[in-house]
DNA sequence: GAGTGACCTGACTTT
DNA sequence: CAGGTCACTC
């Protein structure tokens, strides 16, 4: 049985009647289109026919999208089946999903909803064949990409130092963002990667076919070709899907935007929702122009903008308009709120990273408690969003030493454990036992010396015959090829897998055969999870495997540091199995939905990177590492320039529009980066703040050095002072940036750094373009910290904290502006 | 074949 | 500060 051989319309008769009953008999019924502003309510009533929904930050535009779906299936247009939706995270499915539960009730069923991955992973179990695939594929993830890629640049012959696989990845990713397959890399493109970039996609597209496998953009990338070449096949599915809609649509890439535009191209009911202002994943694909040309596309398109904010006080939203402002090429949008008064955006600076993190931990208890005659604002109401996950660990540290429960969400994941995908890698094994990535993975973890000599063997011999190297190595085995202790070993792994591949199949033919005839997946698109018992026999098969294996027991045994929590980890990866009916299910999950939330339990604060933040709200927002080359991110800005920077604006933008009643933005002078102490200039963004809807709190300085320290060695002092007021608002900005010097704290710092005043330098050398002289502070690679004693051409004298004193080359020292450096 | 230490290089954001 | 790779040793 599955929704697709059956006519779509047959099923709909008895749902659209019961909808039609429900619509007769209810004016009243339509209450759910209470309480939505006039834009919201043009959004959801605005049915037939092309829509773009601008929609600001925290404008609602969620509850006009799932109204406009309950409206669709109550005004009798469509039946659930004919609708589908799709966003870009699981959590916003899952949301969705909810909401719309709440408006229609169970009765009536839910529409296609899921990621565009999820929803492509269905189609494409289908329609395997078409692209020469068998329905059971397996879906890769980055690792298993990079190592596929790494065997293929090794038998191209090319060295993989200088063309890293990583590299092809992002190449092979770029092109299948633009749905372009291998033969349709076109001009100087193919010349990328030593001139060999397509000839290896080409490759790889090969291999993975072999494999009987896809990587995440292949989800995608096969189903616009599956389409493009049968359009029978599109037109079945144009009849079905009567009704699209998409969330985040600025998000889309090329792909993304092919697939939507076969799909609605016939009757034209698509209602793409998006921002302009919140496009950040431009690093990924995306193409802010889908969403500029949308009314190109769809002619006579209906423009609905949403723009009273509900979520924010009127000094963040100012804040977040006027620092957005600064982009180029916006649609525009005039943000406007109800709400007056409330909190300014509040800015604060800091001496270092430690010393933030221990001012946000205070600050996060005091606002828990209420402060300042603010009402107490819990710890799950509270969120700080960073812009690279390495920054939570300052956060994670302080925390755990105060007692401050968190949460990370995204974070280092989960099914990303070493360990956890050694086990995911046995558990695809007894799955399907010819999946070779996960039998290089594993065949020699734990030990059974089988090393690179004998894998090679069965290599060899699977290519010889065509064989996987499951089958190549049984033969080796029963052809008792390999001697001794290794071969032993060998027959004992093969003969476990045989085993468990038994297992699985016996204790669940029906999905073994094909997970896609499975009706209510195609519902429950992001779930996955089988919620009606089970007999729990995959979870004993899998402790069964893990055990038989000797994995556990290789960890068990293992003196490391790390081993016991790899033990817990698998022990969880286990428990984890009892929300699937079977393994498959689990994998397939796991490759899909790599977010692992808990939301139970104790309130807990929560830490997310900004790009993980996007859709959520929160009372109280901290944004620490506001400084440049961290936010904006150097690296962005080296690679695509203006428009990485304004992408980075627009990253600022969704962090400032996250906080409800409180937002605040701190940066520190110092950081370790690399391991290495590095002094920082506050991020130019937070020059193109309004001063008058902003609030500098005074830094604490009872801790840490003071920023006057550095300003002698041209550091941050220096930047600080000099750098504001690029805006028209800088000279208020400026009057209260000066706040920061004339606080008590600051000055004494200030004092405390500059006495006794050093004698002047008598001669300067410049390091990259850095001034330093006699008596300063510098540091050596080597050597440490120490102070410049004398100067000589090119050569310093330097009395070493822990060297003692010795001559260097000036061109060895830095300034030096870490902790070690305050002489207090 | 496996274990060790020296070196190097890369470092963000994610379906 | 990581993790990965290489050369070397047992």
């Amino acid at each position: 049985m599955n929704g697709y051989d059956d006519d779509p319309y047959e099923g709909a008769v008895s749902l659209s009647q019961r909808a039609m009953a429900g619509l007769r008999g209810s004016a009243p019924d339509a209450d759910y289109l209470e309480g939505l502003n006039e834009a919201q309510r043009a959004a959801v009533e605005a049915l037939d026919g092309p829509v773009l929904m601008l929609a600001g930050a925290g404008t609602g535009k969620t509850k006009a999208l799932t109204t406009r779906i309950a409206h669709l299936i109550r005004t009798g247009r469509a039946h659930p089946g004919q609708i589908l939706a799709v966003t870009f995270t699981n959590k916003a499915a899952r949301e969705m999903k909810e909401r719309i539960a709440r408006v229609l009730g169970e009765v009536e069923g839910m529409p296609w909803l899921g990621t565009f991955h999820s929803v492509c992973v269905k189609l494409l179990r289908r329609h395997a064949e078409l692209v020469g695939l068998r329905s059971n594929f397996t879906i890769l993830d980055t690792d298993d990409q990079i190592r596929l890629l790494k065997q293929l640049i090794l038998a191209a012959n090319m060295d993989e130092k200088r063309w890293p696989a990583r590299q092809l990845a992002g190449l092979i990713d770029g092109w299948k963002n633009r749905a372009l397959t291998p033969d349709r890399v076109r001009g100087g493109e193919t010349a990328h990667f030593n001139n060999r970039g397509s000839e290896l996609y080409a490759a790889y597209q090969d291999r993975l076919k072999t494999l009987n496998a896809v990587d995440f953009g292949d989800l995608l990338l096969h189903m616009v070709v599956i389409f493009q070449a049968h359009p029978d096949l599109l037109a079945e599915y144009q009849r079905r899907f009567r009704y699209i809609l998409v969330d985040e649509y600025q998000d889309t890439n090329t792909a993304q935007y092919l697939w939507l535009r076969l799909l609605a191209q016939a009757h034209r009911n698509i209602c793409c929702v998006g921002d302009d202002d919140q496009s950040i994943y431009g690093w990924r694909g995306a193409e802010v122009g889908n969403i500029l040309r949308f009314e190109k596309d769809f002619p006579g398109a209906k423009v609905i903008r949403l723009e009273q904010n509900y979520r924010s006080t009127e000094h963040i939203l100012a804040a977040a308009s006027v620092l957005i402002s600064a982009n180029e090429g916006r649609l525009g949008k005039t943000l406007w709120t109800a709400t007056k008064g409330g909190e300014k955006l509040r800015l604060i600076g800091h001496w270092d990273g430690e010393e933030e993190a221990r001012w946000i931990g205070e600050e996060i208890e005091a606002l828990k408690r209420g402060t300042r005659g603010l009402d107490p604002i819990g710890l799950d109401d509270q969120a700080i969003l960073v812009r690279a996950s390495h920054q939570m660990r300052a956060f994670e540290d302080r925390f755990l030493t105060i007692g401050l429960p968190y949460r990370v969400i995204g974070g280092p994941r989960f099914y990303e454990r070493l360990e956890i995908r050694d086990a995911m890698a046995y558990f695809r094994l007894a799955v399907s036992p010819e999946d070779d990535l996960a039998f290089e993975r594993v065949v020699n973890t734990p030990k059974r010396g089988l090393g690179d000599k004998a894998q090679a063997r069965i290599q060899v011999l699977a290519r010889e015959l065509g064989l996987s190297l499951y089958d190549a190595a049984r033969r080796m085995v029963a052809a008792g090829e390999i001697g001794g202790k290794a071969g032993a070993q060998l027959r004992l792994f093969v003969e476990n897998i045989a085993r468990w591949h038994a297992a699985v199949q016996g204790a669940s033919p029906a999905t073994a055969v094909s997970p896609a005839d499975d009706d209510d997946a195609l519902i429950e698109l992001d779930e996955g999870a089988v919620p009606p018992a089970n007999d729990h026999s995959h979870i004993r098969l899998a402790e069964e495997i893990l055990e038989e294996s000797g994995y556990v027991e290789m960890w068990v045994n293992d003196k490391t540091p790390e081993a016991p929590g790899r033990v817990e980890n698998l022990k969880e990866l286990v428990k984890a199995l009892e929300q699937f009916e079977n393994l498959q299910g689990f994998l397939e999950h796991v490759a899909l939905v790599m977010d692992n939330d808990s939301g139970e339990g104790e309130a807990k604060v929560s830490i997310m990177t900004l790009h993980a933040a996007k859709g959520l709200e929160f009372p109280a927002v901290f944004l620490p590492g506001w400084e440049d080359g961290l936010f904006p991110s150097q690296r962005a800005m080296d690679e695509t320039g203006k428009k990485g920077l304004e992408e980075e604006r627009r990253l600022a933008y969704v962090g400032i529009t996250r906080a409800e009643e409180i937002c605040t933005i701190s940066f520190a002078g110092n950081r370790r980066v690399y391991g290495q102490w590095q002094s920082q200039l506050p991020s130019r963004f937070i020059d193109e703040l309004p001063a008058r809807h902003v609030e500098v709190l005074t830094p604490p300085g009872l801790y840490g050095g003071g920023f006057g320290a550095a300003g002698n060695v041209g550091g941050f002092g220096g930047g600080f002072g000099g750098g504001f007021g690029g805006r028209d608002d800088g000279l208020e900005t400026r009057a209260a940036k000066a706040d920061v010097y004339n606080s008590p704290g600051w000055k004494r710092l200030q004092e405390r750094a500059s006495a006794p005043p050093r004698a002047r330098p008598t001669t300067v050398r410049t390091v990259d373009s850095v001034a330093f002289g006699v008596g300063d502070r510098v540091f050596h690679q080597k050597f440490g910290y120490g102070e410049v004693i004398d100067l000589d051409g090119d050569t310093a004298a330097v009395e070493f904290d822990k060297a003692g004193s010795k001559h260097v080359k000036a061109g060895f020292l830095k300034p030096a502006v870490g902790l070690d450096d305050v002489p207090f």
